[in-house]
DNA sequence: CCTCCTAGATAGTGATACTAAGTAGTGAAT
DNA sequence: ATTCACTACTTAGTATCACTATCTAGGAGG
């Protein structure tokens, strides 16, 4: 799917944070995580920016370890304020989902007079 | 509900296309809808700029009509450019979401050995 | 005259995803 | 040995978008 910048706005922060939420992980996984999802145009660059500025946020802990196949690995996990902080991103989410669905199921009132 | 303006980058513009998409309506209309929805912090400034977005991006037709309250509205109506765009929104919209599904139904896996 | 509601426009700001380019480690192919 | 590919992270710059704040303006009521 293509053309999604816009909407992934604010979603791709929450995105990140539930991914590592379900055990510690690196920007390089992240990535091809999400490209094997389906978010294909999804680069590194933007998994990295995402990652350094929640850490900037501290919701993250962080440790570097070597990785077996090439240079050392960051590896994340959610704090206390990082889960803190997803919860508070899903029931965000939840209420745009809801909402969305309202707006969707309206039909078009014939104005013809 | 508050803090929602990352979110709503990307959605809002399909929100206010899909209420136009309702019938002709115009900004303070649009605007105290959205505010009734639930969208407490939306304001008229908002609206408006989103709408002479559309208006550019060649999605909408305009037509100005006084009103009997105050000073002339400004009637928004989508032509079929602007429901092209509508329709691919809301494909957008809809994998978003069946992907958010999936990423939200993924448990936390215990690393602890 | 003043206030409130209606109705729209716009310059400036901050947050965010993306572009593009770079650095570095490892291993396999040539 | 050199090149290439894959792994892994960083960062400067850009475009887009929602929001802030302020402005203009018409009409109704006190």
């Amino acid at each position: 799917m293509q053309g999604l910048t816009e909407l992934l706005k604010g979603s791709l922060e929450g995105i990140v944070l539930q991914h590592i939420s379900c055990g510690e992980t690196y920007g390089y996984e992240i990535t091809h995580y999400l490209i094997d999802l389906g978010f294909e145009d999804i680069v590194e660059g933007t998994v990295y920016t995402v990652l350094l500025r929640l850490e900037k946020k501290g919701l993250l802990t962080v440790e570097r370890r070597p990785s077996d196949l090439g240079p050392q690995r960051k590896f994340y996990q959610l704090n206390d304020a990082g889960a803190d902080y997803l919860a508070t991103f899903w029931k965000k989410w939840a209420f745009l989902v809801d909402k969305m669905a309202i707006l969707e199921g309206e039909q078009k009132n014939d104005n013809s007079k």
